[in-house]
DNA sequence: TTGAAAGCGCTAACAA
DNA sequence: TTGTTAGCGCTTTCAA
């Protein structure tokens, strides 16, 4: 406690907008106005409340803000981790495109889990969120309905809309993870390995494996169960899957992983085991995070439009919440990233 | 206005306390007192009250409650970026602190400049969080001052009590630099060169090279000025940098890096050249990331106790702002992890 | 243990 | 263009 017991004695109350509108000479009403929409305000009312402002050091309450205007100027956006550069960049992105327009934006993470996720809606719905931001499109039906129960627009990256009746800002996950495989083939490769990333409750890597699945049997490459594998989006686990895939008879020549993470864990693996790679071994990614050029050898990869789908999620979402009026959904394209990591088929 | 005037219609209106109040036959002030300290109501009142809000789907409207009680709930924190995994971890384990305390954390970045770090202090302020994390402790004093205004406890990350007046949680970064070059040193290095992080506005990499520089003298070891190197922390800086350490004249025979990314870029930068690491090179990094370990070779480096920063910040910020006792601030213990990027010189 | 009631600071309809 | 005024939903005295 400070006591102020001193003549020049602070109160600890801030300026409200009476004060200022007590200072400028105006109503608080005036001063609402010009400061929210300072065309609806004669100048020379304008520079007296922005002088009164100034001097009092005023900054309006947010919880009266919120309260009176039923808007709070916040976003929140759930992604899975924030330890995945990918995420990072995007909610960068994000970010960076709503304070634009002077909005703030709530980070929370769910790690996977659609429990958790559920949670992270509740809880920016009751911080009053004015719309939120989700990553993929597979979650329980309650979810979507706490978010229907309360009108909140809201925008979903990284999923293509054919896999929801929501708004999605993404790119194709199985077309382009098909692509990948269609590389893999055309190198020559016939024994073909899949790292995901954990299916479950992930349309993102369910798509993937169907796209690269696709390919292989559309090539007639048979696909023998043990070379379909998942594991979490670790490095170690990328690497002990790896090893386990590389210590089994008949070991394939082309690891396709589904993402860098699990592909630099994967190398690291081959590393161990003395395989070279991409001589007797090559291994792909997804993402094209630094990771992938910081390994040697590079990851060939999927370029993903991470900052793109942010910048665009905080557009889409504003004009939502301000016009009204739902936006359609975009879908962005991918890039394949050549690199040395896939090699051709070394004869045997 | 929704009129409710059919049987079947919802109001788009939610339900407020008031219609708590009245279904649960008590007072708005029960229903706030059953909410906010359920000790304080008789447990019948208290269940009545559940029951309420469960059948209404209730939640306290935020404006109204921050409003009222002059509590957001919200702590801010400003970290350089989120694309450096050593603060999203941070930040990730500051969030669990504070969400078992029913705490939201509002995370922005300052892409390490002290103009957009204040920018964001202000937006924060305005917000009315309750409490506000920030990392190292070199800022403009109206920075402080802009916090000191309006009262909010804050407490700085990553940095030791030495260097500031304010409250810190962090760990001394001269000397774990400093134990890095002594490694380097008694590995027989006498040519060593530094990929520092840009020191301007930063506390941490400016420890950190005084650190390192002071162990070099102290060993007698001349400093040639252009070893002494600093970039952004990026991968393609690094490995830049490392490259011009390595084509002048004199090469070094140790580069210690600023942290692991510059060490994973001057890695990069090293097999560029075809210069043998540690055989010919030995390269040191500074955080422990997992970057550390997915390049080959893996980085010698310091562990850098980032969740445990994160978790002590969320401990004592909430210490402080419910208790209103400025807590004292704490040290934390680094660790050399001695990898394969150090190595003995060579003999030349 | 509970209730009545006075705001908290702001916005927005309406009037002037 | 500006002012008056009625809330927004909640917490918190103060009384009962």
């Amino acid at each position: 406690m400070t006591e102020d017991s001193n003549p020049i004695t602070y109160s600890r109350r801030f300026p409200t907008i009476e004060d200022v509108a007590r200072l400028a000479g105006v109503s608080t009403a005036t001063v609402s106005r010009s400061l929210n929409s300072p065309a609806r305000v004669r100048e020379a009312t304008r520079q007296a409340v922005e002088a009164a402002v100034k001097e009092l050091g005023y900054t309006p309450n947010f919880g009266g803000q919120a309260l009176a205007s039923n808007r709070t100027n916040t976003v929140g956006a759930i992604i899975p981790t924030m330890e995945n550069a990918i995420f990072a960049r995007a909610i960068q992105a994000l970010q960076e495109t709503l304070a634009a327009r002077n909005v703030t934006l709530l980070v929370a993470t769910s790690q996977y889990s659609p429990a958790r996720e559920e949670d992270q809606i509740r809880t920016l719905l009751a911080r009053g969120v004015d719309g939120v931001v989700l990553i993929g499109s597979e979650r329980p039906a309650s979810a979507y309905e706490l978010l229907d129960a309360r009108g909140v627009p809201f925008v979903i990256l990284w999923s293509a809309p054919a896999n929801t009746p929501h708004v999605t800002i993404g790119f194709d996950n199985a077309s382009a993870a098909a692509g990948v495989a269609l590389r893999v083939v055309e190198m020559g490769h016939r024994r073909i390995a899949v790292i995901s990333g954990i299916t479950r409750d992930n349309d993102r890597a369910q798509a993937r494996v169907a796209g690269i699945v696709a390919v292989l049997e559309n090539a007639g490459i048979p696909i023998h169960p043990a070379y379909l594998t998942e594991c979490p989006y670790s490095l170690n686990d990328g690497e002990a899957a790896a090893i386990r895939l590389l210590t089994g008879t008949d070991r394939p020549t082309a690891i396709i992983c589904g993402n860098d993470v699990l592909a630099a864990g994967a190398l690291r693996g081959a590393r161990i085991l003395g395989i070279d790679v991409p001589g007797e071994l090559s291994i792909t990614g997804f993402d094209d995070i630094e990771l992938a050029t910081a390994v040697y050898p590079p990851l060939a990869t999927v370029r993903v439009p991470h900052r793109r789908m942010g910048a665009a999620a905080g557009d889409c979402l504003m004009r939502w919440i301000v016009e009204g009026k739902r936006p359609e959904s975009i879908t962005l394209p991918t890039e394949f990233m050549d690199r040395e990591s896939l090699g051709k088929l070394r004869n045997t």
